[in-house]
DNA sequence: TCGTGTTGTTGAATGCAGTACAACAATACG
DNA sequence: CGTATTGTTGTACTGCATTCAACAACACGA
């Protein structure tokens, strides 16, 4: 994690909103491949090199903020018995976009087009349904649900998730909720869990 | 595609089974992080630009011949009333797995710790699967299905083709086959369709 | 036999992502 | 004022992927 600008050491000249807003700005201005990491330190005033120290990589100023949110709810998942009830596992999905703002990735969403984003969305996307799918599938298993049923319950919740949000992104990110997306989205997934 | 040796023009040196084969090697040698396109094309005994001849890209050696099979069956779930019934779009699903054989692909799946490959495949597998669950999730909107309710099973459809054939490739991918794995695991998502 | 068109191979050059690292700058603290 | 700590920067390097021009090997017809 980045430590405060106040205390031992060298203060930080920028932050990562800065260097994100950079980064949205011309993601939007010229696409998102056709935008280098050395372009958007440039316009964030700092050296490539710096664009480093405050994300690791092109893709991570779009995802870091949903990945920390997932990694959480999956270190949760992890625990024993935290599969054990739908309700259990709802909440947990819950705080995954509870409280979510806009940001760059509601951005990418929203401009998927203009950005130039549809492939990589896809793929990355994808990618972080895989993560939860696979955690609720491990807990689901470790409740005693037969692997294949885990299975598809595992990919049917991270599904929900993910088309929460780009739902709530898609439609401008400044009304409604994810949340509300997904409360009406899951009462269909429940009866997955007996059957 | 990649056109016949004999008729017009100089012959190829090399083939793709050639080429995925010595890249195999290496992968399992020395992992697949740790191999470089050039290193495979040495072995091979054709130049860097050669191994792009072939391939597309590194990743391309283990997914195209899994790649085509998924894009043909988005073709097909893609034509009018591909959709409307269950039997119909788990025929399309087989065709997926169908006379699948022993490839780098299935290789990679038995030998992905050797290959440090984990993170890498369910990257991949991540990719392809919502690739299918997309498509699926037309497919079932054309004929008719609510949106989210659709999307659910799309990915309990992918889900399940691609955990066929990871379980196949994963018990060597010599026994059995990963059709009879789908077969096993398509009775429990049919619920899905009408609920 | 000799062009000619077609296709495949190769090397060189380029741009970009990501990593490593050493030198340097700016702060707090004793 | 020295020292430890932390942030910034430039440089160099590896590797992926693309582009392009030059060249090589074949079939075919004149």
């Amino acid at each position: 994690m980045i430590r405060p600008a106040r205390g031992v050491g060298r203060p930080r000249v920028s932050s990562r909103e800065t260097i994100a807003e950079a980064a949205c700005e011309l993601f939007l201005e010229q696409g998102y491949e056709r935008t280098s990491i050395a372009e958007i330190a440039q316009r964030a005033g700092v050296s490539r090199s710096s664009f480093f120290n405050y994300f690791s990589s092109k893709g991570d100023v779009l995802w870091s903020g949903l990945d920390e949110r997932i990694a959480v709810a999956v270190g949760v998942l992890g625990e024993p018995g935290a599969g054990e009830w739908p309700e259990q596992i709802q909440a947990v999905l819950a705080t995954i976009l509870e409280g979510l703002e806009p940001d760059p990735l509601a951005l990418a969403f929203g401009n998927a087009a203009a950005m130039g984003l549809e492939d990589e969305l896809q793929r990355e996307s994808a990618l972080r349904q895989g993560r939860l799918a696979t955690a609720l599938s491990e807990a689901a298993r470790a409740a005693g649900v037969e692997r294949i049923r885990a299975d598809v319950l595992g990919a049917a919740y991270a599904v929900a998730v993910l088309s929460s949000l780009r739902v709530w992104a898609e439609g401008g990110a400044g009304h409604g909720s994810p949340l509300a997306q997904l409360q009406h989205a899951l009462p269909r997934i429940t009866d997955l869990h007996w059957g």
